[in-house]
RNA sequence: GGUAGUGUGGCCGAGUGGACAAAGGCAACAGACUGUAAAUCUGUCGGGGUAACCCUACGGUGGUUCGAAUCCACCCGCUACCA
């Protein structure tokens, strides 16, 4: 006996609710799709992009997977590049004004975003379309700029918790970071969104757009917000410019190696957001009684190494990462350092190889016992040693250069 | 336009004439331990020098002083109150 279409929907909509902070709304959800269904038509998936630093990582990767469960089900994604947008700067997630950008910057950002999310969504063109909001921001008369502004009031602008907080502080707000909003709304009636995905420090901007679009008397779009997912330093949301983040266009071994550095607390939410395993298996992963953290750790490094590289590669970055880590011996591919041959200082050969910034770095790291040459230890800071092709220089624990002579 | 306040290291944040390359926290790095690049503990954390020491740095430029992140003048940014 096949499932109702009813089954069918709710399941749906349970398996979109996984990882997903809030939905408004929930029914509203259910109604399109099932009106979707009936009608054979698909609905359109609204995911905005601000090209203003262009590499994806796993936080956005969140909301373009769950984009990409909809596209399996049918649906079509509509990625909105930001380029009219972010000559503004959207004042979401942050307490000051952003700077903004030359137009090249954002042409090239937008390039390398849609490249790299299409390692996660299906790129074909009845599953995704891409659009530039600069096509009916960039052509709007000051009468049109007016009729937009009246769709939302100076009292929901300030009741937000972005501008509340910079209103008290006393920090300032320019009157275009309020048109952000507003102009990310316009977005959802220019291309007639059903639902709009976005981490929860985008509520207010998805929610003023289904306000909009109520105003216009448009079919207003469902909201899907997922959480923001920790940094490698489990303080911090991710984000490149922290530096603390994993990239979809990562290597193997790096991105296996990052995700085994995450405090063992963030796993379950990593668990969560990264993968499609089921709760009841996420939560004997995470329970140190069942799973050992070490072991859950791992599988779940594989599990995303596979998702952007192959289940094979997962398994070789494994390998290295035991065979360096827990064997403590040599990586099997280290890049080449390249000195000319004879006698060279060690915190020379240290620099050449720039496994540190500074002299006294490289001092530093001599006198904590971070330098190995050859599986020999050096202490000396004094230290010339002669070099061998084919010597393998160690600073600290993850730093590895094979010398060359040249 | 007036008055008051404020600007510190990657970030947050102390410091109001010498003991300041500048407390503390976060992040980062190293070592020990381990279960890993987790947790914990210890150490490091501007640059040059083996060192003594030198240079650069507390928004900018000058000044006072034997000596300034700290005082003064002007300038720049931000904020508040007033107009």
């Amino acid at each position: 006996m096949t499932e109702s279409m009813e089954q069918t929907i709710a399941r749906q909509v349970a398996l979109l609710q996984r990882g997903c902070e809030t939905l408004y709304t929930p029914e509203e959800l259910t109604a399109r799709l099932t009106a979707a269904a009936k009608e054979g038509k698909q609905l359109r998936l609204k995911y905005g992009m601000d090209p203003t630093a262009p590499d994806v990582h796993l936080g956005h990767s969140v909301q373009l997977r769950m984009l990409r469960r909809l596209q399996n089900l049918g649906h079509r994604v509509v990625l909105i590049i930001g380029d009219y947008t972010a000559m503004i700067g959207d004042p979401s997630g942050r307490d000051s004004t952003r700077p903004m950008l030359s137009l090249e910057e954002i042409q090239k950002n937008a390039r390398t975003y849609i490249d790299q999310a299409g390692l996660i969504l299906d790129t074909s063109a009845e599953k995704l379309e891409v659009r530039r909001n600069s096509e009916w921001l960039e052509n709007l008369r000051y009468a049109d700029m007016l009729g937009i502004t009246g769709m939302a009031t100076v009292q929901q602008m300030i009741a937000r918790e972005n501008f509340k907080k910079r209103l008290e502080a006393g920090r300032e707000i320019v009157i275009t970071e309020l048109l952000y909003p507003l102009m990310q709304g316009y977005d959802s009636i220019a291309i007639r969104a059903d639902v709009e995905f976005g981490g929860s420090d985008q509520t207010f901007n998805c929610l003023l757009g289904r306000d909009m679009m109520a105003k216009k008397n448009l079919p207003r779009q469902i909201v899907l917000i997922t959480p923001i997912l920790e940094g490698l330093d489990g303080v911090e949301k991710m984000s490149k410019s922290k530096g603390n983040y994993v990239g979809v266009t990562d290597e193997p071994n790096d991105m296996f190696g990052k995700i085994m550095s995450i405090p063992d607390k963030l796993m379950n939410n990593f668990y969560t957001l990264l993968t499609d395993l089921p709760a009841d298996e996420i939560a004997t992963l995470t329970n140190p009684d069942k799973t050992h953290p070490r072991q859950a750790k791992a599988d779940l490094a594989k599990r995303i190494v596979t998702q952007y590289h192959s289940a094979d590669a997962a398994d070789a970055a494994a390998a290295e990462f035991d065979r360096v880590f827990a064997e403590k011996k040599v990586p099997t591919d280290m890049p080449e350092i390249s000195v000319p041959a004879g006698e060279i200082n060690i915190i020379d050969l240290i620099l050449t190889a720039d496994f540190a910034p500074s002299k006294k770095e490289a001092r530093r790291l001599i006198q904590q016992n971070a330098v190995t040459l050859d599986d020999e230890k050096i202490t000396d800071i004094n230290a010339n040693v002669t070099v061998k092709p084919g010597a393998v220089l160690k600073v600290g624990k993850r730093r590895f250069g094979k010398i060359t002579e040249g």
